[in-house]
DNA sequence: TTTTATCTACGAAATAAATCGTAAACAAAA
DNA sequence: TTTTGTTTACGATTTATTTCGTAGATAAAA
C-alpha cells in the first residue's frame, strides 16, 4: 500500500526548502522562508519540531542546533499529490489530467519533445 | 488574473456530488456523501451554507428547500488544483508532472492514444 | 568569568475547519 | 386541526493549524 504524505501548507513550504538544500537548520529554512513570507522564528521551529513528531522530516540533534532532513522525496510527494487530484477533480482519469495540464499550462518545446519521447516507450507508432 | 479556488477537503467532496449531479439539495448531497462518509445531515448542510457564503456554490431559495449548483466548474477547479501542486511539489515543471502523471498511474492503451494525438498539434514529428 | 547571542522546548493564543444539537418555520399526513 | 417529519438557521464544541512569547540551555564574545 502507498504511504499517504499529506503535509499542510506550511509545512510544504519547509520542505520545499528542504528539497532544495538536501539538509538544513531552522535558521536555514526560516531565513529562506523570509524572503516570501512574514513569520517569526519561532513559529518555522514549532513548525519543524511538529514535523519530526510526524515524521515528515528527520534531525540531527548531537550538536544544540539541530539538522534537519526531509523523510519523504519531493518524488513521493509529487506522487502524492497527483494521487490526490486525480481522485479529487479528475475522476480518476489520467489522461484528462494529463491533457488539461498541457491545455493550460503551456509546454515548451523542449517539454512537449520529452514527453512525446517519453511515450514512445509505450510503442505504437 | 485567474481567481483562485481553494474549497477545502470537505468542500471538494460536495462540490464532486454537485458536478456529478449538476444541482442538488442538501438532502441529496448527504445521501450521497453517506455512502463514503459518517457526518450528520446539518453537518453538510452547514457546510453548504458556508460554501454559498464564500460562493462556492449558488443556491435557490424560493421554495423552502433550497437547490444548489455549483459556481466552478469542475475544469476550473482542476486547472486551480494542477496550479497548486505545479508551483508546490513541480517546480513548475509540467513536463515533469506529465511524466509523473504517466509513469505512475499507467494509463490504457487508449489514453496513451488519446494524449499522443493531443500532441500532435503542437507541431513536430 | 560575565555578558550577549542563539538555540530548543513548551505552553498558549489565534485562526480555520468540521461537527453537531436545538429551535423555529413549514408542509404533509393523520 | 393536531401531529409528524423535513428543512433552514444558528450557536457551540471539537479538532487541526498557525502563530508567538517566554524560559532555560549552551556557546561565543567581551
Amino acid at each position: 500500500m502507498n504511504m499517504e504524505i499529506k503535509p499542510t501548507e506550511s509545512e510544504l513550504e519547509i520542505l520545499q526548502v528542504l528539497w532544495k538544500m538536501g539538509k538544513a537548520t531552522v535558521r536555514e529554512v526560516h531565513e529562506e522562508l523570509s524572503k516570501t513570507k512574514g513569520a517569526g522564528y519561532t513559529t518555522t521551529l514549532k513548525l519543524m519540531q511538529i514535523m519530526d513528531e510526524k515524521g515528515l522530516v528527520e534531525r540531527d540533534t548531537t550538536s544544540k542546533t539541530h539538522i534537519y532532513k526531509p523523510v519523504y522525496t519531493q518524488e513521493k510527494a509529487q506522487e502524492s499529490a497527483l494521487d490526490r487530484i486525480l481522485s479529487t477533480v479528475f475522476e480518476g482519469s489520467t489522461s484528462d489530467l494529463v491533457i488539461q495540464a498541457l491545455g493550460h499550462h503551456k509546454a515548451s518545446k523542449d517539454e512537449i519533445e520529452a514527453i512525446r519521447k517519453y511515450l514512445e516507450q509505450f510503442g505504437g507508432k
